[in-house]
DNA sequence: GCAATCGTGCTACCG
DNA sequence: ACCGGTAGCACGATTGCG
């Protein structure tokens, strides 16, 4: 019979010499399926070294390792484009695969094996361009019994699943929850402390908290957690930090209890795969919290920031509790109860952004062929490399293996120097894409790159300016055709949405699939450049970013000789005198003499430029603000300067008064002099990128982590440490307090207004003759000050 | 002997 | 575990003055 089913997750079974690989999915009526595809077998490439016979190595292979081996075949692929023979050597048992392939590396006749170091699950994948969140056909027998696993239907398949058109997603149970522990002693550790609150709220608007039945009893609480998730049966389970926190908390409070939390639908326990996420077998489970590098602007990514800036809940001062408080809380009669609502409110956040956030995910997952839950976890590098390989394996270019390089750096892209001050009516312009368009033009690849030592090819070779690299100008190499495909993609997923209703869902599913495109065709540029990359050739990027400079420097000689004043530019980018008529005649002689398309960006009504690169505010059209790299938009400077230094900007570029500008600035020092000011906006924040014992320097927020540390806090790399600067004592470091243990009253106000809030304000005003110590001048002085100041900005 | 200067380490940004 | 270019702070060693 034939069935049709949206994939899910994907894992092979391998036990007494037969491999199967499960696909866990949704058919049309919503039944939950497990497709077994048990005809798969799994193999590498061995590649015949140069003047060999496969036929004969392959004979060899038969002889020395044949019971090892299923099938040998003869075949001819591609490496680097450059063809190769290779024997593709099939194995009996998946386990052994690279064991086997490292054996034969030392066989005569044989180069090097290849593709050894491709996990069965993700090769049946690729081979049979099957794919994950997308719907495929398959001819399959039903199972009588479903026993072993938790789905509606078993099914076994008679040939791989074809995948279907159909692009629509089916509806899916999910799970949101959230998780609170109890200690009194810093981070709770699980062989000690207890669970005390699991909140959930599920898909289907179900919401449900689990608590200790007695004390702090968590064994009973955990144990309903886990039979409500069996019964619920969700597609998705999510959570918030789950991969790094909950789930291995649970895992090992479970171990302690003594209990098995043999939730996931092949009713095993949740296992860390070798990808590092934790994965449920027959579900997806998600992590709200791998999501948090999609935005930026989040400095502090914690569940309750994220959620807010994703608009699904609005936090006030009392919303959120801080872990410190977590065990004063549960100990209170009546704190308990504000804490089990704002567990609740976690779960539900967690649901909002779940709502929010799946559909790229799902997009993302299918376009790169990485199952759902592990899509979101893969370092961007991993995303476009498993773009690649699937390619690769449709064109019969071998899989290169990850090898060790040295690190070499190489030019980037081009920044001139502003014009500091000032400036009207202000056009940018940008090229688009501007990197995967050189690649595309100059047929940048890994496969069409010529070394000095090959003579040029027939076809002839496009050039690099400064680095001369060399490209063969044809057959065209396998990042250009990818990279065409991408951008053909998303344009056609565009107009397509221009046609249908924002409200729509396929609306937003399509919004979701160009969003994941775009990530993918925009990080194609770095992976080549990156020394972990399987297909890492140093020349590619090197010559992409040399062309960029080349494409740069064209278009701003062009700009003057049309007479636009060009005040700033990084990379792909022209910031010049805005002249309707002059810009669009430059933008068309620009794409006619480099070929590259240009668009026209932001216009500015006013613009502002310190002496430094990359630092910049912009008035817009519509009255906005556009900071680029002040102080505003750093993660690492107190809320108090940053939000002094915005509206400095805002009064210079809307009002021109540097006057306004300078008494606003003298207000906030007396606010703080007094500290009336919230001391949340005190706090600085800065991530820890090391082990603290690693550093080489003292510094505040390594000192403040080392007291959190002592008194029982767990950190990890990456994790932000918030701090104030305290009065008293020594250096800055000495003086450094985690901000859970400080109050307004330990500030050194002194230390804000003359290194936070001075330093970020005059770095606008001194270009308006104001110095730092015109801000310090007390309200006495001021008017003196004002009054120079009118004589300056005439 | 001490303040100014400079190099280094570090973090976070831009495109 | 995507690239290079860049700013700017704190720290701590070095320099320069006399």
């Amino acid at each position: 019979m034939k069935v049709t089913f949206w994939l899910l997750d994907i894992n092979s079974e391998t036990a007494n010499d037969s491999t199967e690989l499960w696909l866990w999915g949704i058919d049309e009526k919503g039944n939950r399926v497990l497709v077994i595809d048990g005809s798969f077998v799994d193999y590498f490439y061995a590649v015949m070294a140069e003047g060999f016979d496969p036929s004969k190595v392959a004979e060899e292979i038969r002889k020395t390792h044949g019971t090892a081996t299923v099938k040998l075949e003869v075949t001819e692929r591609k490496l680097f484009g450059k063809t190769v023979q290779t024997v593709k050597v099939y194995c009996r048992n998946p386990a052994e695969k690279a064991k086997l392939a490292r054996t034969l590396r030392n066989l005569e006749g044989i180069k090097d094996c290849l593709e050894d170091d491709i996990r069965l699950s993700m090769r049946y994948l690729i081979d049979n361009n099957v794919v994950p969140c997308a719907w495929h056909e398959v001819d399959a027998d039903e199972e009588e019994s479903t026993q072993r696993v938790r789905a509606d239907k078993v099914y076994a398949a008679k040939s791989p699943p074809k995948l279907l058109e159909k692009s629509d997603v089916p509806s899916l149970r999910t799970l949101s929850f959230h998780m609170t522990c109890y200690s009194r002693e810093g981070t709770p550790k699980p062989d000690r402390n207890p669970v005390i609150i699991i909140s959930t709220a599920a898909s289907t608007g179900e919401e449900k908290q689990f608590l200790p039945n007695t004390g702090n009893n968590d064994k009973a609480l955990i144990q309903e957690f886990a039979a409500y998730v069996k019964k619920l049966d969700p597609d998705i389970i999510a959570g918030y930090g789950t991969n790094t926190l909950d789930w291995n908390y649970l895992r090992e409070r479970c171990r302690t209890l003594g209990i098995k939390l043999d939730i996931d639908r092949a009713c095993t326990e949740p296992h860390t795969s070798v990808y590092g996420h934790v994965s449920l077998t027959g579900m997806a489970n998600i992590d709200i919290a791998d999501f948090a590098d999609r935005f930026p602007e989040v400095k502090v990514k914690t569940l309750w920031n994220l959620a807010e800036h994703l608009g699904v809940a609005k936090t006030s001062e009392s919303t959120v509790i801080e872990d410190v408080d977590f065990a004063d809380y549960w100990d209170d009669k009546q704190k308990r109860i504000a804490l089990k609502q704002f567990s609740m409110d976690s779960a539900r956040s967690v649901k909002g952004m779940v709502e929010l956030l799946l559909d790229f995910a799902m997009q993302l997952s299918s376009l790169v062929s990485l199952p759902l839950d592990h899509v979101m976890t893969a370092a961007v590098g991993f995303r476009v490399e498993w773009f690649l390989i699937k390619h690769a394996q449709k064109i019969g270019e071998l899989i290169p293996r990850r090898v060790e390089q040295p690190y070499r750096p190489y030019a980037g892209g081009l920044v001139l120097k502003p014009q500091a001050g000032l400036h009207e009516n202000i056009a940018v312009l940008d090229f688009k894409s501007m990197y995967p368009n050189i690649m595309i033009a100059y047929n940048l690849s890994p496969d069409t790159y010529v070394s000095p030592k090959e003579p040029e090819p027939a076809s002839g070779v496009f050039t690099a300016p400064e680095v001369k690299h060399r490209f063969r100008k044809s057959p065209p190499g396998f990042y250009k055709e990818i990279l065409t495909y991408l951008i053909g993609v998303r344009g056609e997923i565009r107009d397509k949405m221009k046609k249908l209703n924002p409200e729509a869902v396929e609306y937003r599913v399509l919004d979701a699939r160009q969003k994941a495109v775009k990530v993918i065709t925009n990080a194609a540029y770095g992976y080549a450049g990156w020394i972990g990359a399987r297909w890492y050739i140093k020349p590619v990027a090197e010559a992409a970013s040399a062309w960029g400079r080349h494409t740069i420097q064209t278009a701003i000689s062009m700009a003057e000789r049309a007479g636009l004043k060009v005040v700033y530019g990084d990379t792909d980018s022209l910031f010049v005198t805005y002249d309707e008529k002059k810009t669009r005649e430059l933008e068309k002689e620009i794409e006619k003499e480099l070929g590259l398309d240009v668009e026209r960006g932001e216009v500015y009504v006013r613009i502002f430029f310190t002496e430094a690169k990359k630092r910049y505010a912009g008035l817009r059209q519509d009255g906005s603000l556009d900071i680029v790299g002040l102080e505003v938009i750093r993660g690492d400077w107190a809320e108090v300067a940053k939000n002094v230094q915005e509206h400095v900007l805002e009064i210079i570029l809307k009002e021109k008064s540097a006057e306004k500008a300078v008494s606003y600035v003298q207000s906030v020092v007396d606010e703080l002099k007094q500290r009336k000011v919230p001391f949340r906006d005190l706090i600085i924040w800065k991530t820890l990128t090391k082990p603290v014992d690693e550093y080489a320097v003292k510094a505040s927020h390594v000192e403040a982590a080392k007291a959190l540390k002592n008194k029982g806090w767990r950190l990890a790399v990456g994790d932000k440490v918030g701090y104030i600067i305290s009065t008293g004592e020594g250096k800055l470091y000495d003086r450094a307090k985690p901000h859970v243990f400080a109050t307004i009253d330990d500030a050194d106000v002194d230390y804000y207004i003359s290194k936070q809030v001075v330093p970020a304000a005059a770095r606008v005003l001194e270009f308006f003759g104001v110095s730092e110590e015109d801000l310090l001048k007390t309200a006495t002085q001021k008017k003196q000050a004002a009054k120079s100041l009118m004589e300056f900005m005439k």
